[in-house]
This record gives structure tokens, C-alpha cells and sequence, in this order.
RNA sequence: GCCCGGGUGGCGAAAUCGGCAGACGCAAAGGACUUAAAAUCCUUUUUUCCUAACGGAGAGUGUGGGUUCAAGUCCCACCCCGGGCACCA
């Protein structure tokens, strides 16, 4: 295996000089950033925050997806560094929940132990990948210095409540100042405790966040989901629902991410519509987008667990409801929704009265209406709503079109916008307007209101589980009490059984001494979700180890500085895959602290780009099953961690999916050893290496400093625009004209690694130290600390240009032309010219378009 | 079903504003060096046709239409691939 390796001839010492450049940085902290008020920190740079996704480290250690984000994030810190900015660049581990806990029960080491040692790995894998982190400002959501931030922002949350007048939160104090009574305060408070129906996971033994339960299966493990109500601790995000959905406008985020919030969000405008129960004094509520359409309603439909049925349910039918209901129960959420092509239900043999004309329509139960969204209760539309359609068709209930459809529509079921018919109040209205109107008369008359609804829930905030930051909260005579700031962290006890203890029964509660917090107060035993640790470690960053705040008040604002832009980070790079949980939890916590004061911007990211996924070289998703997976540590030591981070960014644009090659690699390995031959003689593997001896203090030719120039620019604007594949390309290009050239001068070759430098560091680190002996002229100190060349135009002024000569629209030829010759003279040019006679010739000349610079295109007839 | 992303040589891809399609790299072929190979360096490489050759003519960015002097790029319709969502009233 290794025989490979050796067998073929490097094509320079990569293995000597990639660990002799890590250890210089690291020795020397080369990439320590200053905060304001340190030594070293100069407030007259600019600042900029760039910023990896968290990652959560497993055992199976790092693989070639990782390092893509980080190198594209590397590189434009490295860039900006160079340019004089002030960069914040750091790096830690998300390290508590479910994965960690699971992977410790099976193998039956204490989570502490693996997280440990997960974590201790794939910190020197990123260190041997050459990363400018500040691996001083490293941090792990499992250590107490950590947690006890986490815990202290919980009890932020749940000491506050929405006021809905100003839509931000406020101390919980104004409303005991009001003086609202505990009971009152408590059901404000944006951390409750409800009975929910939740996710109940056997298989994990614990509940799980909707967002967890994918498919009716634990994302986590693949375990059945069943449904089941308990009391847990929930976060009021629904509360934020608006502001998180509107606030994304500001944005540099993808579009396909902000509307996959917004979707997820899904806010949703219309009224409810109560409706008397046909013979007795209950009413049903709906909620529906379509009032203008309740003169089409023909029946009603309740969910199944609506507690309403058994009151409408007639004798004659309450057999057939109850087994209806009992079917329903033992269904997954996957076999209700994704499976379930067709409707089901049941009649009540109730009947409601409809509020605009009286009807008596009947009320069954079906299971396509939830009932956790709306009011658990629909007006069934069937001319107007698919669902609704689908399922009159299959139960032959009436149909009755109220909405005539644009001229043109054949749409069986018409579901858009168009002019209200068969509807008395609103006839003849468009749609828009007759939704405003039957609204207000359903509000004059008290029989409904305008809302709005939200597919967001709260976000159930509580885990069965041992490995997760423990509640600061004890619970005294039922109810629940924070415990005092000064006692934070809350350190889970060290227990030696941490297995779920498959009930609801938290695993915490077995550590009888630790729960017991006094004589009259136990502990709560649930743990934090795993999303509770990063929805605030980018703050952590700014100021890492303090230890009388979560992060110093100066350092968080100057970092998170915003420049009349609502985020603070910079940039943000990961993965498509936390579109809605990581990035929707972390805005929530951040409204919350910046509501309160606590932080300085109302978003924390302000630019984020998605990397795209790497697959296997057969073009499928890398997978241990299919055998297709690439292990960064063998390309590291076949071709280099230059190589490696080269190729990561050649093979394509950063957001776009594409397949891993082999060949490819080391196409861009022979690419850094033409660089390596720019310099040295040979890739000789002895200690000595002979410069060439083309390599000269030379004044470089006009052609030479017209590519290097066209190379600054390029590499430069390309990073900005973090197209690197092309920066790369031009850098090739570069190479390739200086190996042409007979004599190599020193202040070309210098201005190009300098190029180089944020691309592949420690070859360009190792060729400058090495020019520097040879050179003593040229600026001493490391290559990533000395400035960016300057790109000068007047470099790439030409004297003459190359104009396309066109005969309709057909290339016929080329003209060398001056650089400076105006519309008029090129036209004559273009006209006269040989070419352009022989194929006009003949011909009536319709028209002739001159770009400048560009081309002359002669229209003829 | 709905919503995204994408379709350009043998392959990964490039192409500011509509202005020379295929930069750069891979693979392939030929040559130089070498006893030989590897490595390296140089050359060719979208495709069809004409020419002994120099050279020239045509076609071409998933398909079909359209706008324009000019379309990979803009507009309309359709096909295929990848990803996500999935009864949210």
C-alpha cells in the first residue's frame, strides 16, 4: 500500500515541508487574531468574520466533504489577512447529543471518553490539512466553560416573554411588576413547560423535534416515531414566527434557503369561521386561506382527535367513528401522509349550520385533517380545494362551484384566484376583495375572525437522554424555579449507567443524590437538545475563554460589528442540510439575546454559501456501502495537503455537486510541482535542493508582467467571488508562461506565490523562505503576513488589439487593429479590409454594428 | 403532484453586459530525452466535408419554436437527470 507512495517520484518534498510549516505556525501562532483591547490589535483594520459550520465529530473521523468548506473559507481568510484585515477564523466541536450518546452505548465507553478522543482527532486532522484557525479561541459545547453559556442563555429565554406590541421579548420582571400572578406569568414565558403531543422514539428513548422525525422514522438511529402526549419543556419560536420569516430579506443567503424557511415557517393568512353544532350549544371553529369560498362549503371535516367528535357523533354512527378512530391511532405519521393515496373517513352523522346562509351540511372525520395545524377543523370546499375534491369524488358528498375561473381554465377543481359566484353576500367580487369582505362580516356579526397560521411549531426543547446540557431549573412543590445564575454550570453527575432508561424517565433521575437539590427542591432531569449548543457558538468565538460573560461586550460587538447590515458573521459556509434546523434555532436565540440587550446585530449571518456535496468517483453519494468513499489521509500522503486543497476547489464552482477523480488530483500535484520547478532544479530528495538557474534579479518583460497582472486580478476578483475553480485555472496559466520563459525574475515568481500562498500555503511558505535566503532583498517574515500584491492596469494596456470581423453574423476573419481607434476609423477598417470584400462582393451592404474593442459585424444582402 | 438545482467535447469544466463556444485540467495520440521505462518537456485533440498539402466550407451548448445584425446566455413550450417537500385547509 505504502509501497505506492514511495515506488513513484514526488514531485517535490510535500512530505518534509507540509508538517515543518505546521509546526512553525503553530509554534509561532502565527494565525492568533487579537481582540480590541489585546496586544497587537489594530482598530484602523477592518474586520471580517468567517465562519465553518460547527462540526459535530464522529468516529469515522473526517472525510473529503469536510475539508471543502474549510478550504474555501481558509483561502478567503488567508486572502483577507493579506490584504490587511482584521480575520476572525476560528474552529471548535458541537459534541453533545444523540449521535455521541449512541455511539458511546454501543460501544459502551462513557461519552466524556469518545467525545474526547473524536474530538482530539479530528483537530489534528484539520491541522494537518494546513487550516489558519486560532486554535487558541477553539471550543466544545460539552466542556463546563462552555455549557454554562448555554445554560445561562436557557435561563435568558426563561426570563422572558413576547411582547406582541413592540414583537421582541422583554424581562420577565415587567410582568410580575404588572403584577400578573405566577400561573399567568409562567404561560408567558418563551421556555414552558406544556403537555404536548410529541414524538416519542423507543428505539432512542427519548422524544424527538419534529424536524428530527423524518419519514415516521428517527433521523438518528432510523427508529419508529409513534405519537404520544407528555409534559415537556418547549421554546416559544412560534412567537418569532413573523420576524423570522421577514427579517431573512436582508440576507446574503441563497434564495433556495430563505424560502425553504419561509416555507417551513409557513405562515399562512386567512380567518376562522366559527360554526354552530346543528341541535346543540357547541360550535365548531376552522381555519381557512378561502372565506370567500363558504358559500361553496358542503360538509366539515374534524380530525380524528378533535374533542368535538364524540359530542356530534350520532348513536346510529358511533360504532363506525370509533373504529375509524381506533385505525387511525395505530397508523404512523408516515402511513397517514406519505402512503395514504387514498382518502379515508367517516360521517358523524352530526350536522353543523353554516354561518353565511344557514345550510346544514354534515360534519365527518377524516384523517387528511390534523389536528395540529388550524383549529384541527375544516370547511370542506370540494369545487375549490383538491383534498377537498378528492375526497367528495370518492364519498359523492355535493360539489358547488362559488368561484368562476378565468377565462381560458378547464381545470376540474379550480383553486385559484378568480370571481365569486353563487355566494349572495360577494357576488360578482374577485377573489381579494370578497375574502376582505366576507371577513369583516363574519367579524361585525361575531362569527369569525381574520388569522394567521403557522406550520411552525415550538420548538420541544427537552431529551430523555444523558448526554446534554442539563436544565438550570429545580422544581419545588410542582412548580418550576430557575436556579441562581451563580451556580451555573449545572454539571451533569457522572453516572455510570447513562442507557435510556426506556420510559419517559429521563436517565439523570437514577443520580438520586444529584436530582436531590435541597429538601424541598429536585433537580429537572431532561438534557438539552443537541441544537442548543450551537445556536450560539459563533458568539463564543468572539471572545472564547472569558469567564464573566459569555463573550466580552466590546469583543462581541466589534466582531460582530454589522455596518448597517443586520448580520454578524461575515461569511457562513456548510452544508445545505441545516436549511432549516441549526440556522432557523440560531436566529431564534439571537433575536432573543439582541431583544434583550445582550448582542449588537438582530441576525448573526450575514452571508451564507452552501458548499456543494462531493460524491464518490463512480458519481454516487460516497457511502461505506458502496465502497466509493475517499479518505482525506491517504490523498494527504500520496499527493500532499496542497493537493488535496487544490483539487477540492478546482474541481468545480464551490455550491455545485460533483464527483471526486483520482486523476484529477494529480493533475493538480503535477500543477504545484511545475511550481516547485520554477525554482528548484530537480525534486530532488535530498536535504539540498539547487535553485535554478533561471530564477534571476531581472527586470521582468512587458508579456511577463502583462500575465502575473492579468493573475493578480483575477485570483483577486475570484476570491471575492469565491470562484476559485477559475482563480486556480489563471494560476495554471501563470505557471505556464513562466516555465516557457528562459529567465524567471525574482519579483515575478515572488508576486505569484504570494498568490498562491491562500491556495496551497505551505509550498508557497517553503519557496518564499527559500527565495528569501537566496534573494535577501526581498521582505523577510512569513509569506501569509506579508501584503497582497498590488494588481496595476497599466500592465495589461496593449497597443494593438484583435477585432472580430463578422459577415452576417458568420466569423470571417480577425484585424490587429490599434488599441485606441475610435467607432468610424474601425468601421473603414472593418469595410476595406480583404477579407470583408471578398465576401461582400456583390452585395448590398443592410447594415454594419461596430463594438468597440470587440467585433464589426457587416449585414449584406 | 409541487418547489428548487442542472443538461456545453471521451470526462471535470470555462465563457462580466447577448459579441470569436470549449479557457484550465483529465484522458488519448504523436514527438524529444532515455539502453529502456517512469518522470519531465514539446505538439495535436468538438465534429463533418473538400484539398496531396497549405488552406477552406458547413454543423454544433438536451429538443422544438421565437426575439435580435448577433443567443450557451433573453422569451415560450417540451424532454431528461439530480435534490428537497409532501394532505398545513
Amino acid at each position: 500500500m505504502s509501497e505506492s507512495s514511495t515506488e513513484r517520484r514526488r514531485q517535490y518534498p510535500f512530505h518534509r515541508i507540509e508538517p515543518k510549516w505546521q509546526a512553525y505556525w503553530e509554534e509561532y501562532k502565527t494565525y492568533r487574531t487579537a481582540n480590541p483591547g489585546d496586544a497587537g490589535f489594530d482598530a484602523s483594520k477592518p474586520k471580517y468574520y468567517v465562519l465553518d459550520m460547527f462540526p459535530y465529530p464522529s468516529g469515522d473521523g473526517l472525510h473529503v466533504g469536510h475539508p471543502e468548506g474549510y478550504t474555501a473559507t481558509d483561502i478567503v481568510s488567508r486572502y483577507r489577512r493579506k490584504l490587511g484585515w482584521n480575520v476572525l477564523h476560528p474552529m471548535g466541536c458541537d459534541s453533545f447529543g444523540l449521535p455521541a450518546d449512541q455511539y458511546a452505548i454501543m460501544t459502551g465507553q462513557h461519552p466524556r471518553i469518545t467525545t474526547c478522543r473524536n474530538v482530539d482527532r479530528f483537530r489534528s486532522k484539520l491541522k494537518r490539512l494546513g487550516f489558519c484557525y486560532d486554535w487558541d479561541r477553539e471550543i466544545n459545547t460539552t466542556d463546563p466553560g462552555y455549557f454554562r453559556w448555554t445554560q445561562w442563555i436557557f435561563l435568558k429565554i426563561y426570563n422572558s416573554y413576547f411582547d406582541e406590541t413592540t414583537r421582541a421579548a422583554r424581562p420577565i420582571e415587567e410582568l410580575e411588576a404588572q403584577g400578573l400572578s405566577r400561573e399567568e406569568i409562567d404561560a408567558r414565558r418563551l421556555a414552558y413547560v406544556a403537555e404536548v403531543q410529541v414524538n416519542w422514539c423507543p428505539g432512542l428513548g427519548t422524544v424527538l423535534a419534529n424536524e428530527e422525525v423524518v419519514d415516521g422514522k428517527s433521523e438518528v438511529g432510523g427508529f419508529p416515531v409513534e405519537r404520544r402526549p407528555l409534559r415537556q419543556w418547549m421554546l416559544r419560536i412560534t412567537s418569532y414566527a413573523d420576524r423570522l420569516g421577514d427579517e431573512l430579506e436582508d440576507l446574503d443567503w441563497p434564495e433556495g434557503i430563505k424560502r425553504h424557511q419561509r416555507e417551513w415557517i409557513g405562515r399562512s393568512e386567512g380567518a376562522e369561521v366559527t360554526f354552530a353544532v346543528d341541535g346543540s350549544s357547541e360550535t365548531i371553529t376552522v381555519f381557512t386561506t378561502r372565506p370567500d369560498t363558504l358559500f361553496g362549503a358542503t360538509y366539515m371535516v374534524l380530525a380524528p382527535e378533535h374533542p368535538l367528535v364524540e359530542a356530534i357523533t350520532t348513536a346510529a354512527q358511533k360504532e363506525a367513528v370509533e373504529a375509524y378512530r381506533q385505525q387511525v391511532a395505530s397508523k404512523s405519521d408516515m402511513e397517514r401522509t406519505a402512503l395514504a393515496k387514498v382518502k379515508t373517513g367517516v360521517d358523524t352523522g352530526g350536522y353543523a349550520i353554516n354561518p353565511v346562509n344557514g345550510e346544514r351540511i354534515p360534519v365527518w372525520i377524516a384523517d387528511y385533517v390534523l389536528i395540529s395545524y388550524g383549529t384541527g377543523a375544516i370547511m370542506a370546499v370540494p369545487a375549490h380545494d383538491d383534498r377537498d375534491y378528492e375526497f367528495a369524488t370518492q364519498f359523492r358528498l355535493p360539489i358547488r362551484e362559488v368561484v368562476q375561473a378565468p377565462a381560458g381554465n378547464s381545470e376540474t377543481c379550480f383553486t385559484g384566484d378568480g370571481v365569486s359566484i353563487n355566494s349572495p353576500l360577494i357576488e360578482g367580487l374577485p377573489t381579494p376583495e370578497a375574502k376582505r369582505k366576507i371577513t369583516g362580516w363574519l367579524e361585525d356579526r361575531g362569527l369569525g375572525r381574520k388569522t394567521i397560521n403557522y406550520k411552525l411549531r415550538d420548538w420541544l426543547f427537552a431529551r430523555q437522554r444523558y448526554w446534554g446540557e442539563p436544565f438550570p431549573i429545580v422544581w419545588r412543590s410542582g412548580k418550576h424555579d430557575a436556579v441562581p445564575e451563580s451556580e451555573l454550570p449545572v454539571v451533569p453527575p457522572p453516572l455510570e449507567d447513562y442507557k435510556p432508561t426506556g420510559t419517559p424517565e429521563p436517565p439523570l433521575s437514577k443520580a438520586a443524590d444529584w436530582v436531590r437539590y435541597s429538601d424541598a427542591a429536585l433537580r429537572e432531569t431532561n438534557t438539552m437538545p443537541q441544537w442548543a449548543g450551537s445556536c450560539w457558538y459563533y458568539l463564543r468565538f468572539t471572545d472564547a475563554r472569558n469567564e464573566q460573560r459569555f463573550a466580552g461586550v466590546e469583543a462581541e460587538r466589534y466582531w460582530m460589528g454589522h455596518n448597517r447590515k443586520p448580520g454578524g458573521v461575515d461569511l457562513y459556509v456548510g452544508g445545505t442540510e441545516h436549511a432549516v434546523l441549526h440556522l432557523l434555532y440560531a436566529r431564534f436565540w439571537h433575536k432573543v439575546l439582541f431583544d434583550l440587550g445582550y448582542v449588537s446585530t438582530p441576525e448573526p449571518f450575514q452571508k451564507l454559501v452552501n458548499q456543494g456535496l462531493i460524491l464518490g468517483e463512480d458519481g454516487q453519494k460516497m457511502s461505506k456501502s458502496r465502497g466509493n468513499v475517499i479518505n482525506p489521509d491517504h490523498v494527504i500522503a500520496e499527493y500532499g495537503a496542497d493537493s488535496l486543497r487544490l483539487f477540492e476547489m478546482f474541481m468545480g464552482p464551490l455550491e455545485q455537486v460533483k464527483p471526486w477523480s483520482t486523476k484529477g488530483v494529480e493533475g493538480v500535484y503535477r500543477f504545484l510541482g511545475r511550481v516547485w520547478r520554477l525554482f528548484m532544479e530537480s525534486a530532488d530528495e535530498g536535504d539540498t535542493h539547487a535553485f535554478s538557474a533561471k530564477v534571476q534579479e531581472a527586470a521582468a518583460s512587458p508579456a511577463m508582467l502583462k500575465v502575473l497582472h492579468e493573475t493578480i486580478r483575477k485570483v483577486g476578483a475570484d476570491i471575492e467571488a469565491m470562484a476559485f475553480n477559475t482563480a486556480i485555472s489563471q494560476m495554471m496559466i501563470c505557471t505556464n508562461e513562466l516555465t516557457a520563459a528562459d529567465v524567471r525574475p525574482v519579483s515575478v515568481l515572488a508576486s505569484f506565490l504570494h498568490l498562491l500562498n491562500p491556495f496551497a500555503p505551505h509550498l508557497s511558505e517553503e519557496l518564499y523562505s527559500a527565495m528569501q535566503q537566496r534573494f535577501p532583498a526581498l521582505p523577510a517574515g512569513p509569506l501569509s503576513e506579508l501584503p497582497w500584491p498590488r494588481f496595476e492596469e497599466k500592465y495589461l494596456v496593449e497597443n494593438s488589439i484583435e477585432i472580430v470581423l463578422q459577415v452576417n453574423g458568420k466569423v470571417r476573419a480577425k484585424l490587429e487593429v490599434p488599441a485606441g481607434i475610435d467607432a468610424e476609423a474601425l468601421k473603414a477598417l472593418a469595410l476595406s479590409s480583404e477579407k470583408a470584400q471578398e465576401h461582400i462582393a456583390g452585395k448590398t451592404i443592410r447594415n454594419v454594428i461596430v463594438v468597440p474593442k470587440r467585433l464589426v459585424n457587416i449585414v449584406v444582402q
